[in-house]
RNA sequence: GCCGGAGUGGCGGAACAGGCAGACGCGCGCGACUCAAAAUCGCGUUCCUUCGGGAGUGUGGGUUCGAUUCCCACCUUCGGCACCA
């Protein structure tokens, strides 16, 4: 029976035989609790990665583990097909994207299989495929329906590169680039079709019973960004001399620190702000003018780094501070921002930086308001803002109010203020948010057609459900313009208005792929139905998604807008709960060999099909949980790799080549009982808390104890068997293909491996007899004594100070006291 | 600048509701088998040591009988945000 371990035998063997059987079919069975296990769906990019084997291997293995602790499992997989990088790839390779995205879907799936991984294939979905972007489009009008779809013309962010508008979710780092391609994006004033993200903003703040990395809820609550503060209202003051429309009116702003009121010495309003025209003088206006003009030709990276020098110029308008009466000067000046509050700020330079560098810079009055304890401040001498704690003073009826450091409704002066605020009727407490809309329009051929119409008599409407998908057609030129190509496409976008029935043309910008992936676990739950996204009783059973795996990189995008997605569904009355994934786990990534991000170019790929031939499927899936924390990821190793190829061969020698009979010795049989149910217990509580390196040195310790207790005479005996049984069982998770042959066809027992429960532990079995006790003297180790299990204190004490090594380190000297932590230590304090 | 991770042998990493630091593996060294090599197996492997011990989990303090684990202040590094009023 002796052969050698060949995985490149045994692999497609078992993976054919468990697609020809359906072993992994996951169907409805009410009798069954359900458990919905969704890993992250790789785009059609071209070749898989070691990535997605990183990201889905040990996925795999806890839906394994899952299945085999009695859940009904589902685990699917699909592809998120559309996109910018298939079309550029495309354009390069002069291909239609479509046929290279299908190309290397083929290809991936190929791949994909090699894995062992348990997928039910019957669910595969495809973004791309007209039977699911029919359902993106009528998502789509669902939402324009619900008023959280519409349309404006908005400063959008561009990638000049792509071609294309981008959400701001997808322009990133720290000189502001396209997600896709890093070329750094510019503004454009754009029409656009919009998400209402926002209406959503505080909420999704919240993460109502869902267990989700504190790392991830950080990064989206940073992202939308809430601010509490108060609007207050400035009246615009009559002119003070000749010029300027200023028949009344108000100005707007929101600040945190209404308590600083006393001291807003002026306003600055963004330059595009509505008001400038009315507020700025005859006089004021040529230079106004410039101004804004200059501003309009600096790209939003020049405009909004921080560290550049503040600009600015007077309207010549003013307004009067509701709670003093005093006139401020109204200047423009483009460190505001009309995309944030009201675009209009009330300047308090004496406690915030900003308006203390415009104040200086300008000669504008700086009027401190709150008085830090020991030092007076003065406005005319201060060389910085004051943003801290202190007294309110100059402040009318607050003066002597204690006012702390934070902002919001936390700090005592900021609400008691925003109170007076609002029963003088000038202000009311607010909430403001980073988070904005979603800019869903892409200029790009390769998505779904955005299913709307217009009509220059009625308007935009959306296209009748019975004449959903609106087909992408395949042969446009899809070379990216900056125009969307299917408007250059003489026909396609001729059609007649939904409601009048006069000709009227079809929208030509495209769905953002986000857009489609943001409710592609539902497409799973039903992937062939046509009566709607998906069937109510796949719903009903499947959902919600129970553990959601993939990459952190995803925090403040795709895992933002699904969560949107969701409670939009949900205010529809189409989902239910408030959430769509319960826990979320995210995995590192693995660099190439030399540390650094694996990339062609700099020729450090890690090819999985080429360790695939080399090790086989087992072998590399269990690499990838061994060598790494799986949250961190790391550097491929070359070397470290020899581990589980030893291991593994080991595993296949012991069952194929069992050990010489020996003298049965029952102390040995019951060590090994002992191991076999302490690494069961330690393995299911790594598969519990995604530490799948602990799972694999686990069972390789396991091993170890195996071949060293059945020498010492557990061989043959009914607790070997036992102990043989629990290590595939064990095993068959991780390393599926050969614990699949050794259970099946070395050990002849009942095929499937994978539809066998998983063992239970026996507690009794795994406590140790003989405890050795460390001993400490003053917090030193300085023996280890052995006692019996079940041991009393006062036994511990006597044995530990009985040690002749102990003795010594006493001197003589009587014990202050002494510490028996049971399973633990004995320490004594001398 | 602000927010959040992470710093443990030559390397990947274990152990943390405060209790034997370095499990497991890689690499390395010695040995066995072999004509030889590979593979395999066995032993060893944190550092220093006068062999009694001593030091040691990024640095410096603190709490404690006892700290990799908790607290304070730093340093390094990796992410994220960045004129957000």
């Amino acid at each position: 029976m002796a052969t050698n371990y060949d995985p490149s035998e045994i692999e497609p063997r078992w993976q054919q035989k468990w697609e020809a059987d359906g072993l992994y079919h996951a169907d409805i069975d009410p009798s069954m609790p359900k458990h919905y296990a969704l890993t992250m769906l790789p785009y059609p990019s071209g070749d898989l990665h070691i990535g997605h084997w990183y990201i889905m291997t040990p996925s795999d293995a806890r839906a394994r583990w899952l299945r085999m602790n009695g859940y009904n499992v589902m685990f699917p997989i699909g592809f998120d097909a559309f996109g910018l990088p298939a079309e550029n790839a495309a354009i390069a390779r002069n291909i239609h994207p479509k046929k290279w995205t299908y190309k290397n879907i083929a290809n991936m799936r190929v791949q994909l299989r090699s894995m062992g991984a348990m997928f039910d294939w019957r669910r595969e979905a495809i973004s791309s495929d007209p039977s699911y972007y029919k359902w993106s489009q009528w998502f789509f009008k669902k939402l324009f329906e619900q008023g959280l779809a519409y349309r404006k013309l908005a400063p959008v962010d561009y990638c000049p590169k792509d071609n294309t508008t981008l959400a701001r979710e997808q322009v990133i780092g720290e000189n502001r680039v396209c997600e896709r391609c890093g070329t750094p994006v510019t503004k454009k004033e754009l029409e656009q079709w919009f998400f209402r993200t926002t209406k959503y903003a505080d909420e999704l703040l919240q993460y109502p019973g869902i267990d989700w990395p504190d790392r991830i809820r950080t990064l989206q609550t940073n992202w939308i960004g809430r601010s509490e503060g108060a609007t207050v209202v400035f009246q615009i003051s009559p002119p003070a001399e000749a010029g300027g429309d200023q028949g009344g009116g108000s100005i707007e702003v929101f600040t945190t620190r209404p308590d600083t009121l006393w001291g807003a010495t002026f306003m600055v309003l963004a330059p595009e702000h509505p008001l400038v025209a009315r507020l700025t003088t005859d006089e004021q206006r040529p230079a106004v003018e410039a101004y804004i003009a200059q501003t309009l030709r600096q790209t939003d990276i020049q405009r909004e780094a921080a560290d550049t020098e503040k600009t600015g110029i007077f309207t010549g308008g003013y307004a009067v501070n509701p709670v003093n009466g005093e006139r401020v000067p109204v200047w423009i000046a483009d460190y505001v921002l009309m995309t944030y509050g009201t675009g209009a700020i009330m300047a308090v330079p004496a406690h915030d930086q900003r308006d203390f560098e415009f104040a200086r810079r300008y000669g504008l009055a700086v009027q401190p308001v709150i008085q830090p304890e020991g030092v007076e401040l003065d406005g005319a001498t201060m060389t910085e803002a004051y943003p801290h704690a202190g007294v309110m003073v100059n402040s009318g009826p607050f003066d002597g109010t204690p006012a702390t450091e934070g902002k919001g409704m936390k700090n005592p002066a900021v609400r008691s203020v925003t109170e007076w605020l609002e029963t003088k009727g000038v202000g009311r407490a607010d909430v403001n948010y980073r988070l904005r809309d979603w800019t869903i329009s892409r200029q790009r051929y390769w998505g779904a057609p955005i299913p709307m119409v217009h009509c220059t008599s009625c308007g935009w409407n959306p296209v009748p459900d019975d004449e959903l998908p609106v087909l992408l057609p395949d042969d446009v030129e899809w070379l990216p313009t900056g125009e969307s190509p299917l408007k250059l496409d003489p026909t396609w976008k001729h059609t007649t208005c939904p409601v009048c029935n006069e000709p009227a043309e079809r929208e030509t910008d495209t769905l953002d792929t986000f857009m489609c992936s943001s409710w592609y676990h539902l497409r799973y739950l039903s992937p062939d139905y046509d009566e709607g996204p998906f069937r109510q009783e796949d719903y009903d059973y499947w959902m919600p998604v129970d553990s959601y795996t993939g990459g952190a990189e995803h925090a403040t995008m795709h895992l933002i807008y699904t969560r949107f997605f969701h409670k939009a569904l949900r205010d529809m009355h189409m989902v239910e709960g408030h959430e769509p994934m319960l826990q979320l786990r995210n995995q590192g990534h693995i660099l190439g060999p030399d540390g650094n991000r694996m990339s062609k170019s700099k020729g450090n790929v890690i090819d999985p099909d080429e360790q695939v031939r080399r090790y086989g499927a087992d072998t590399v899936r269990a690499y990838l949980m061994f060598g790494y924390r799986w949250s961190e990821g790391g550097p491929w190793n070359t070397e470290n790799i020899h581990g589980p190829v030893r291991w593994l061969r080991r595993v296949w020698d012991l069952f194929t080549s069992p050990p010489p009979p020996v003298e049965p010795d029952p102390e040995a049989a019951r060590q090994l009982r002992r191991k076999a149910h302490q690494t069961l217990i330690q393995v299911t509580q790594s598969f519990e808390t995604y530490q799948f390196n602990t799972i694999i040195s686990g069972l390789m310790e396991l091993l170890n104890s195996i071949v060293d207790l059945g020498a010492a005479g557990a061989a043959g005996t009914d607790t070997w068997d036992e102990a043989l049984d629990i290590y595939l069982r064990m095993l068959a998770p991780v390393a599926p293909h050969i614990a699949e042959e050794l259970w099946t066809n070395v050990m002849g027992k009942p095929y499937s491996i994978h539809l066998q429960p998983w063992p239970e532990a026996d507690a009794e079995a795994a406590r140790e007899e003989v405890v050795v006790m460390p001993v400490q003297v003053n917090g030193k180790l300085r023996d280890r004594i052995e006692l019996p299990a079940g041991f009393t204190r006062a036994e511990a004490e006597t044995a530990a100070l009985a040690s002749e090594i102990v003795q010594r380190f006493v001197d003589g000297k009587t014990p202050k006291k002494v510490i028996v932590v049971p399973g633990k230590l004995v320490n004594i304090v001398v």
